[in-house]
RNA sequence: CGGGGUAUAGCUCAGCCUGGUAGAGCACUGGUUUUGGGAACCAGGGGUCGAGUGUUCGAAUCACUCUGCCCCGACCA
């Protein structure tokens, strides 16, 4: 991409109403743009990143077993009626009248719609076990959105929801749930923590909330610092086999957030060098829910005997949209975002430091055409304006690697490429300039880990 | 939902206290000179001062009402 022909209205100064850094870098990276309180314009850098971010998520889930569909945002309150909870929800819901006075809501979470998806056509035992997920908008009306995208009144949600014949078959659903985000997370370049969570009225250990440390987080955390160096499940986990022992390693080490932290439990099994002590931010939430719908809903199979059965469920969430923010949290500095280079919005940035000469402009031109041939999908600022201000939109926009050409380096053949994570530079001649970009990007796509 | 702020140009803000023809920096447009870390100069364009009502000869400025947005608390992916 040409930035000339892009759209990426970057801001020099940081505006007010933004509190914490990811908003503030978001808004002045071009990626989003507030309409009203909680609701956000996503625009084309940032939509790119969010992408990304939806691309791992899926490619993670389907690996897991699970079956993408997409249910509509606007909801009939018949459905919420049924389970009871048009009445519970209070007034985090939109509700919504339609042309006919019907009671109409936009959508805050799928439970029942997907129970009733499920009612509607499985009916026996041999079509268990079924994880279907999809990824949709939702709208809670908090009563004080804040954070720019991480805590938005409209946002992004991938929720999956397992049905199973019963706790045992559910809980192994659960698991690879469990597994499948220790990937997803990781392949961003985050540190997830499986932390236990309030599993509520149903009880058990069924319930885990995914952190991520950062020093901006909404919470404080415990845990044992072992949790942050364990390597995630590979490539080849094997989802139709028992990842139980995977579930029970993770979820030996103690790791709790401030609502659910036992300072004892903390000080007795995690030895004092073990400790960490540090802030959090929820990315995700999986949950066992036992038969809280389908009984009220009547979502049956027949089993192997011929009884009715109340299927098991349960659901796993990730936001996607309080994702990049969570992202941004976890890798920034003074000068702007330093993505990951999975999650990216362009791999490498080619910096023509002196647009309109032509010999600059013919040299970029061709390493244009060179990256775009690597497959490395990158973006060239061929602005007409002074070095300093591309430095500074490269670093602040936060692509993980600058390749940068003008006439000085030219004379003598050579590019220069910055890290942006690390700050290094280094000099290379143009001819490998493309090939050493190609070898750094790759491996840290993470598609392969 | 309780408490507290705030609203003036695309952005960051000054002006308000003490009423008298709406400002700065950045951004934008045209030009000249520049060009390896947010350049310099010249010339321009751009605001019913959040909305309404009132006080006044006169309101961005004072009073009242409403709305938006932000912060703290309670709540949440």
């Amino acid at each position: 991409m040409r930035l000339s022909q892009y759209f990426l209205p970057v801001l020099k100064e940081t505006p007010k109403e933004a509190e914490i850094v990811s908003h503030q870098l978001m808004l002045r990276a071009g990626m989003i743009k507030q309409q009203a309180a909680g609701s956000y314009s996503w625009l084309p850098l940032g939509f790119k990143v969010l992408n990304k971010v939806q691309r791992i998520i899926e490619e993670e889930q389907n690996r897991s077993g699970a079956v993408q569909l997409l249910m509509p945002t606007i909801q009939s309150a018949d459905l919420w009626r049924e389970s009871g909870r048009y009445d519970a929800y209070g007034k985090e819901m939109l509700r919504i009248k339609d042309r006919h006075e019907r009671d109409m809501l936009y959508g805050p979470t799928n439970e029942e719609m997907i129970t009733d998806i499920f009612r509607t056509y499985v009916r026996s035992y041999k079509d268990l076990p079924l994880n279907l997920y999809h990824i949709q908008w939702k709208f809670r009306d908090e009563v004080r959105p804040r954070f720019g995208t991480m805590r938005s009144r409209e946002f992004l949600m991938k929720d999956a929801y397992s049905f199973d014949l019963d706790k045992e078959s559910a809980t192994a659903a659960y698991y690879r749930m469990f597994v499948a985000y220790l990937r997803t997370f990781a392949r961003m370049g985050l540190t997830a923590v499986p932390m236990q969570a309030d599993s509520g009225p149903i009880g058990g250990d069924l319930s885990h909330e995914f952190i991520i440390l950062a020093d901006t987080g909404e919470s404080a955390v415990f845990c044992n610092k072992d949790l942050l160096e364990k390597p995630i499940p590979p490539l080849d986990t094997d989802f139709r086999g028992d990842l139980e022992p995977i579930f029970r390693d993770w979820t030996s080490l103690y790791a709790a957030t401030e609502e659910m932290v036992d300072e004892d439990r903390f000080t007795s099994e995690v030895p004092e060098d073990k400790r960490v002590s540090a802030r959090g931010i929820e990315v995700g939430h999986i949950f066992y829910f036992g038969t809280k719908y389908s009984k009220p809903m009547k979502a049956t199979v027949t089993g192997a005997d011929g009884k009715e059965i109340e299927v098991h469920m349960g659901s796993y969430g990730i936001g996607p949209t309080r994702l990049v923010p969570a992202i941004i949290e976890a890798f920034h500095d003074d000068a702007g975002i330093i993505w990951p280079v999975s999650v990216a919005p362009f791999e490498a940035v080619l910096i023509n430091l002196k647009a309109g000469d032509e010999a600059t402009d013919a040299a970029c031109a061709e390493i244009y055409a060179a990256l775009a041939a690597a497959g490395i999908d990158a973006l060239y600022d061929d602005r007409d304006m002074g070095a300093g201000g591309k430095f500074a939109t490269a670093d602040l926009i936060g692509i993980p690697y600058q390749l940068i050409i003008g006439p000085r380096g030219l004379k003598s053949g050579e590019a220069e490429i910055k890290h942006r994570g690390t700050g290094e530079r280094e000099t290379l001649p143009i001819a490998d300039a493309v090939e050493r970009i190609r070898a750094l990007v790759v491996p840290q796509r993470l598609d392969a880990i």
